[in-house]
DNA sequence: GCGGATCAC
DNA sequence: TATGGTGATCCGC
């Protein structure tokens, strides 16, 4: 770390190997300089307090148990062998994430951005930018305003979610010939299996590989990376190796495995983000996955047994848990939204009472209902407090929400607030009780209707994959040059979700 | 079960 | 002028 006092939460980390055209520390003292003095610089200011605080703690916790070590060490030693020897080589994953996906789609409509800084979003957030822009330090999650002070002439786009859907499902079916079961966390990443698919051809992954990333661009028009390895973990982290347009594989020999993730910094493990990876620096000089390894049984001592086996795990590549992604059934619905500071117990419940409203919409169309309201707060000082309440029976209408969200505002009132939130867990599904079957049987089944097109689509209302088919139909003629259309954009934004108005 | 934190995208 | 939204998980009560 060089001279400029930079913020280990502040700096927003470029993403890999790029060329720069400004050096880092001159981009982390733009950064610096421009958020400085602003409440969300304060708020960062004490969020790093609180985790230094976190490791001033454990490095007490340290001393106190290092009488125990030499024991410990044994056991870990044997716990590693033991892992290693459980290792599994004999399924190949593949994992494809798209290339600077929003701005990359954005591309498609206007060729000439393609060579010049843009980045997707608005003034206040970028959700991406493109590889020249990111020369200029313009990433992911900083504010438009930011970027435009490290890079003058940035162009940004606002988002356009109906574009990005459509290209994403063009992916999703090329990625599904290879793996039918293909499990996709968003619209431009997915992990695919494709240990049958090897066997059942005579080509090497090298090869799949190559002629899988040609399909995803005669299909789309978009580049994509891969990374190919035996684990889930291991092909996604290999997926940013050779980033943008490129290939990894890993072969399956635990050596050479072993030497791949010696190299590799501890934040490219899916689950270790920027407060973990201070953490294992500032405590036990932890940086890279082999000094996960060499520090195991300080790992093991100092963190819980899930972190520790997580950790653990990660750093041999056997890391299990990866993205139950697409199978799994949704635990919670929310609503939340940023605004302008308001300090009135009234103006928070007029905007309450529309997040409740909006709730209620997306609980119907996937006919949830839930016995835990929650409500979030952020205060304009980027506080954030929840809370929430259990009930005896679900609720899924916006009266009953709002009726305990509203009490659990007016019992927790914040003298100011910047965002407001609704969410409901503990869902049951909200499937008619109260009828016997016999009036289903009689009950003509209404048919669901496109966002797109409006017309009614030909099929029952929970057959999701043949509404979902209809429109991706609909959505492929608008993906390319043809003008936005009117109507549909705001329903098909709705159903992606984020932002927009209520 | 609650509330704060962390994380991914 | 201005720092997002959704969903999940874990920890310590
Ligand atoms: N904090 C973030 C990160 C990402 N995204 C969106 C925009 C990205 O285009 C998309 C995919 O995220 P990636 O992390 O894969 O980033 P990109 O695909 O944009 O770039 P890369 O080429 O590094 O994968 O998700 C977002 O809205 N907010
Ligand atoms: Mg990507």
């Amino acid at each position: 770390m060089s001279g400029v006092n930079t913020t280990f939460l502040g700096g927003h980390a470029t993403k890999s190997g790029l060329p720069e055209a400004r050096d880092r520390t001159q981009i982390d003292k733009i950064i610096q300089e421009a958020s400085k003095g602003s409440k969300f610089y304060a708020f960062q200011q004490r969020r790093e307090q609180r985790i230094a605080e976190k490791v001033a703690a454990l490095q007490i916790k340290k001393t106190q148990l290092s009488t125990g070590y030499s024991k410990a060490e044994q056991e870990t030693r044997k716990w590693l062998a033991d892992a290693e020897s459980r290792r599994i080589l004999e399924r190949t994953y593949l994992h494809i994430d798209m290339d600077a996906f929003f701005a990359a789609v954005e591309v498609l409509r206007r060729p000439e951005l393609a060579t010049v800084p843009m980045a997707v979003g608005g003034e206040s957030m970028l959700s991406t930018s493109n590889y020249v822009a990111r020369t200029f330090g313009v990433v992911a999650a900083m504010p438009g305003y930011i970027a435009r002070k490290l890079c003058p002439h940035l162009i940004i786009i606002p988002p356009d979610y109906t574009a990005y859907r459509a290209a994403g499902a063009k992916v999703h079916e090329v990625l599904r010939s290879y793996d039918p079961n293909m499990s996709s966390f968003s619209l431009d990443e997915a992990s695919l299996d494709i240990t049958d698919y090897l066997a059942r051809s005579s080509a090497t992954p090298e090869e799949v590989t190559e002629e899988l990333r040609g399909r995803v661009l005669r299909a789309s028009n978009l580049t994509c990376s891969a990374g190919v390895g035996c684990s889930r973990q291991l092909a996604k982290i290999g997926s940013n190796v050779n980033k943008p347009n490129g290939q990894f594989i890993l072969p399956p020999d635990p050596e050479k495995i072993l030497e791949f993730l010696k190299k590799q910094p501890v934040k490219r493990i899916n689950g270790i983000g920027k407060v973990t990876a201070k953490i294992l620096e500032d405590l036990l000089k932890v940086v890279t996955c082999a000094d996960i390894i060499s520090q195991a049984t300080w790992i093991r001592l100092l963190f819980s047994e899930i972190q520790s086996e997580f950790l653990l795990l990660s750093a041999l590549g056997m890391g299990s848990a990866f993205g139950d992604g697409d199978g799994s059934e949704r635990k919670s619905m929310s609503v939340e939204r940023t605004f302008k500071k308001i300090d009135a117990l009234s103006d928070m419940q007029v905007v309450l009472k529309k997040l409740c409203k909006r709730l209620a919409e997306d609980l119907l169309e996937e006919e949830w209902a839930g016995k835990t309201v929650s409500i979030k707060m952020k205060t304009a000082a980027f506080d954030t407090l929840t809370r929430a309440v259990t009930l005896e029976n679900p609720v899924s209408t916006d009266e009953e929400i709002y009726k305990h969200a509203s009490k659990l505002l007016s019992k927790n009132k914040p003298p100011d607030l910047r965002l407001l939130g609704v969410r409901l867990s503990g869902l049951t599904t909200d499937a008619p009780r109260y009828r016997c079957l016999d009036d289903f049987a009689h009950e003509p089944v209404e048919r669901p209707s496109c966002p797109v097109c409006t017309q009614s689509i030909d099929a029952h209302p929970d057959d999701t994959l043949r509404i979902n088919e209809h429109i991706d139909k609909c959505l492929v003629p608008q993906s390319n040059l043809v003008p936005q259309s009117k109507k549909p954009r705001r329903t098909l934004d709705a159903f992606f979700n984020k932002s927009g108005p209520l």
